[in-house]
RNA sequence: CGGGCCGUGGUGUAACGGCUAACAUACACGAUUCGGGUUCGUGUGAUUCCGGGUUCGAAUCCCGGCGGCCCGACCA
């Protein structure tokens, strides 16, 4: 049963430039069938560093959420359908993709339960009965939990049909203070992505045909993978009051009038391990920059029976050292041939590699070893907690620039049909006037398959002519192949 | 739903219409070894997806079914 899953997983591949990661990443990931005879795919999250690198990624973002001022709450798996209903561009956005509840108890439903897609409709419901007065505002909250998008094309991390989330909902006053939410929202993104997961992001916003089904408007991050295909990494969207206005989210505002409410809605997904992966790994497995990981380095002893108690002995020693210092270490005493323990640490993706053998206790000294480039450097113990620490710096810094030099060189910008169809061809963000027209960026989509990722916040009005139709254009939006 | 490819031990593959269906890996036992996946031996394990047909003879060819994968529409 579990080979049959991994077999299924094994073919639906993730990629590097040149290889399939499937044979490693199973190690960190594993897929499962929710169920016999169906297609559906979920993605379980093994913990092979006592916790995921999506606690990880909860842990971190958490603590951002709370800086600005928003609360967890949890709302219910299942919806009544006519919630869904209420909205119509939402609606007709997801309802080809909910999976529906409609015998339960043994017995058929009156009403037809939804297995949430994504929460908005059960939780404005609710907030229209939280929000009385303009004193209730702002209404900032989060949601941690799992949703069910019954897609055509499932794809491991990017799309599975079961995934781990993140929503942010928030209530406003006023639009400014709205869209204000928004964009903070995506600059925290922005921050995790960089500074933490070591991934080079664009932001912007995304054009008409893009955006959120029953959003004002779609801002987003992008990120440019291996392969030369762009990654949605995360959203945050400015919702207006489309939503306030279909299931009453209105208040008593300071002139004493009833309002409706302006909405944002924010969320990251375990697509962001998806994009760890293609941003970083390569053809060994795993590679996890130092902030995220959730085992930063890890001790290997190399030992024979006759000094192995000694070996474990210093090791624990170093682990305790070490753990002083907030280093998330792990030892690895394993009676197993060195080289056996090196792979696999190395295909999980933990950083550092402490190698801890007889001769280093001769000489009171240990081997780091790099994730990011398979260097070795010699430190002595007493200074092992400081250069530990400088080196996992060095390295998170190295996989951020490795990634955005690949990223600039897959930037280009273009300004003829010619030379926008080979960018798009060898996978590149194109940057390129475009009209603006809804139907040529479909046909720039059917032509070339590329799509708009996002139009650029901030960028110098420049007078030139869409690459497709020739009509004049005052700025660009940038193309790509995504995922 | 359309187009393409494919179904062989647990897994990955091989085998011209012809020998007991081969190899690798995994697993079990024994020995040996330990600074980059030690080595050797022994062993377990397949009605070649299902049903029919052609043939002296089918994993292989034909028909039907079932199932899978890839590409497209949908999407975090």
């Amino acid at each position: 049963m579990i080979d049959k899953a991994n077999n299924k997983a094994t073919k639906n591949k993730i990629t590097s430039r040149s290889e399939d990661y499937s044979q490693w990443y199973l190690d960190v990931v594993n897929m499962a069938d929710l169920a016999e005879n169906a297609p559906v795919r979920g993605c379980m999250i093994i913990k092979p560093h006592g916790y995921s690198i999506w606690e990880r990624i909860q842990r971190v973002l958490d603590d951002r959420f709370k800086e600005t001022g928003v609360s967890n709450v949890y709302f219910p798996l299942f919806i009544p359908e006519k919630f869904l209903n209420k909205e119509k561009d939402h609606v007709e956005g997801f309802a080809p993709e909910v999976a529906v509840v409609t015998h339960a108890g043994g017995k058929k439903l009156e009403e037809p339960l939804i297995v949430r897609p994504t929460s908005e409709t059960i939780m404005y419901d609710t907030f229209g009965n939280w929000i009385q007065s303009y004193r209730d505002l702002p209404l900032l909250l989060n949601q941690w939990s799992n949703i069910v998008r019954w897609e055509l094309r499932p794809r491991l991390f990017l799309r599975t049909t079961e995934f781990l989330w993140q929503e942010g909902h928030t209530v406003h006053e006023t639009e400014e203070e709205g869209d204000e939410r928004a964009r903070q929202m995506l600059e925290v993104y922005r921050d995790i992505a960089e500074n933490i997961m070591a991934i080079p992001v664009f932001t912007g916003v995304k054009s008409e045909s893009e955006k959120f089904a029953g959003a004002l408007r779609t801002y987003t991050i992008e990120a440019m993978m291996q392969d030369g295909k762009a990654l949605q990494f995360a959203t945050s969207h400015n919702l207006g009051q489309n939503f306030s206005k279909a299931f009453d989210v209105s208040f008593l505002g300071r002139n004493g009038e009833k309002q409706y409410g302006w909405q944002t809605r924010w969320g990251l997904s375990t697509r962001a391990i998806g994009g760890l992966i293609m941003t970083h790994s390569d053809d060994s497995g795993l590679v996890l920059p130092p902030r995220l990981a959730p085992t930063q380095a890890v001790i290997t002893t190399i030992s024979q029976s006759s000094d192995n108690e000694e070996i474990v002995e210093k090791a624990n020693e170093i682990e305790n050292m070490l753990k002083k210092e907030s280093v998330r270490v792990f030892v690895d005493k394993r009676d197993l041939r060195p080289g056996e323990k090196f792979y696999e640490w190395e295909r999980k993706g933990v950083p550092v590699r402490i190698e801890l053998g007889a001769k280093d206790i001769a000489d009171n000294s240990v081997v780091l070893v790099r994730r990011d480039n398979g260097k070795k450097v010699k430190v002595e113990l007493p200074d092992l907690p400081k250069s530990i620490n400088l080196l996992l710096e060095e390295i998170q810094t190295n996989l951020y620039n490795r990634a955005l030099e690949y990223r600039n060189a897959k930037t280009k910008f273009v300004d003829n049909w010619e030379d926008f169809v080979k960018a798009i061809e060898e996978g590149n963000f194109v940057h390129a006037h475009w009209s603006g027209e809804k139907e040529v960026e479909a046909q720039i989509k059917s032509e070339t398959k590329a799509t708009i990722r996002y139009i650029p916040f901030r960028q110098e009005k420049e007078e030139g002519r869409c690459v497709k139709s020739g009509k004049p254009s005052l700025e660009r939006a940038v193309f790509a192949k995504a995922y």
